[in-house]
DNA sequence: ATGAAAGCGCTAACAA
DNA sequence: TTGTTAGCGCTTTCAT
């Protein structure tokens, strides 16, 4: 142990007078093979706790050939915590469960390409990069969140690099995949308003271009259906692109119609934020005028009024996710099965931004 | 080169008809000692890119003795995005900036304590698990974002491991620290207020506990002297903790207050939401009835309406927080001052959370 | 300008 | 139960 640097367990195994092997047997024997006798064992473990000795997790890492790290691509280039609250809050509870099984989660954008900026030879940008770079870093495995297309998924599963894919798969890729129900808490959410009187409630979303929106959408239908109520075809605003932007826009052509509704579902946190300015501009007042019920519950809780939401599991996406990558790369044959396709529930949280439609219906334009 | 695994040096090497420490030293020569002929970096940059090589980060971290990681230790236990916004975006924006330097940021918690999971033999918690956590990883340098005590950060220091402390530091430790000023950015908002013709601003933050708290307060303070204005001491409303909720609290406190402010600064973009939300309550609207302006601007532009805000640039604090550890790993002679305590500037974003005072100005508590 | 050789600290056969 | 040995893939003197 020279000067500044950490002890070896070469230095243990000296001080404990046994060889280095027993004291590497010691700190990352698995238990299958339990070859040290407890006198030993204490013994080395004292010298160590003494010498302040801890493994070299890069040493360990180049001789397992296991980086212990993972490849998070998040779903859009995440910005600004309201813009894409979701993977800002999925990102942690990554982080938080890698840590806790002893990864590290980096962080990938698809199109900014961070590669490029070192390697001066590649020029080819995008697609090619992104898998490039994960598998120059090492990575051990790789968790998507929503990716634009099915082509870095697949090229990546097929480099044979664990992949799973949360909430937003592509499901063309037959990657293992954690997604969310959103049925029981949509249907909860819907159950909430009609039983409150509401008959009228817009849906504003996005629409068919990923399977995750579509699904959204259809849970509310069907969820009205249960209720003998047919959608409004006109109140169905879908918005073109997930932002609090076109949420606006949504939500004024919707208080512009002949016949308003009385409750609007957003869903997703980020777009209820564009509603509710459309509504603060018309002079709608929350849940006076107009009730609200948002998807996601990141931001929910803390506008004004509270915002009832559904949420999601996100804590145990993550959790689940890095335990999946876990276990595709220590396969046991017993649980190979049943957790490659994980689908989680959804729960309605009631707030304050509902109550009883009001008995004058008519339109405020 | 075997099944499934990368090409490594030697397979490049045997390629090129060149031994490996030549093909280290194509991709790893320092500039000083060019070692190595154009001929033959052709030819090995040729083969390796027919071979998909690249070094493996592992391999060299070893070697190197350098892991490439940075820890960063946020503020808080980050829980939600609107309960800490900053450390959520600060957080990407170091990472991206370590990205674009080859490192990667792990992130820790002091008090979340991923260490003791781990090792059961380990009891002690807090503190000392926060060191040797950090010690175990091998982290090439630490990022301290506000650490509530001295304790922690000194002893990391004391290590030797290159620290540096960001936007909140304890100044009692002398490490490189990146800090933001407040004065410009508030300077401007106050003037702007001013300017509009408010007289009664009101200060919703957080008192003397943090030297940031007292700066903000302060350049508050003095910002208003400029214009020959004394602060109502009964308006400088200093909550306890840095919550929507203390915040709410302290702003129903100043709506029941005989004369009420005209208009509100709120020292951080998680307190303007319970601003806000005492405000929609007591049905005050901003900004007809109160102006308001808040400091971050992470969330502000997203509320309702956009709320004016005091922008910290956090992206040049992450990149010239990693640039500083990079500076601190390897020392050039020349800028070893200088770069030790950066103070970077704050601006002030004028939106439509502000106008002029009603004239009627009768309390309506 | 290039090659040979010695490790970085650890894990995992294989011996003893 | 423990020790010996051979690397993981790379960087870095030191020869040539």
């Amino acid at each position: 142990m020279k000067k500044g640097s950490s002890p070896t367990s070469v230095d243990v195994a000296k001080q404990a007078g046994v060889s280095q092997a027993t004291v590497s047997m010691v700190f990352s024997g698995r238990q299958e093979r339990v070859r040290v006798s407890d006198a030993t064992r204490t013994r080395v473990l004292a010298v160590a706790a003494a010498l302040g000795y801890s493994p070299h997790p890069l040493a360990q890492a180049l001789r397992r050939q296991r980086s212990g790290i993972i490849g998070f691509v998040p779903r859009d280039q995440r910005t600004t915590p309201t813009m894409q609250p979701v993977p800002f809050l999925l990102g942690l509870h990554l982080a938080r469960a890698a840590m806790q099984r002893g990864y590290h989660i980096i962080e990938v954008g698809a199109e900014e390409n961070p590669f490029v900026s070192q390697v001066s030879q590649v020029s080819q940008v995008s697609q090619e990069t992104l898998v490039s770079f994960l598998q120059s870093r090492r990575v051990d495995g790789v968790i998507f969140d929503g990716p634009e297309t099915a082509h870095d998924v697949e090229r990546v599963f097929a480099s044979g690099v664990p992949v799973v894919q949360v909430i937003r798969p592509q499901l063309t890729v037959s990657t293992a995949t954690i997604t969310v129900d959103p049925a029981p808490g949509i249907n909860a959410a819907v159950a909430h308003l009609v039983a409150l009187g509401h008959r009228a409630i817009a849906f504003v979303g996005r629409g068919g271009s990923y399977p995750v929106d579509t699904l959204r959408l259809d849970s509310f239908v069907a969820a009205l259906a249960r209720h003998a109520l047919a959608p409004d075809r006109d109140a169905l605003h879908l918005v073109a692109h997930y932002t609090p932007d076109d949420a606006y826009a949504a939500t004024r052509a919707l208080l512009s119609r002949p016949v308003r509704p009385t409750a609007i579902f957003a869903a997703g946190d980020n777009l209820v934020l564009g509603v509710l300015r459309a509504l603060h501009e018309a002079r709608v007042r929350v849940p006076e005028a107009m009730s609200v019920v948002s998807y996601d519950d990141v931001l929910a809780a803390d506008l004004y009024p509270p915002i009832a939401s559904v949420a999601q599991p996100l804590a145990e996406v993550g959790e689940r996710a890095v335990a999946l990558i876990a276990a595709l790369l220590d396969p046991t044959p017993s649980e190979e099965e049943g957790l490659r396709h994980l689908v989680l529930a959804t729960r309605f949280i009631a707030r304050a931004s509902t109550q009883p439609p009001q008995s004058s219906d008519g339109a405020g334009g």
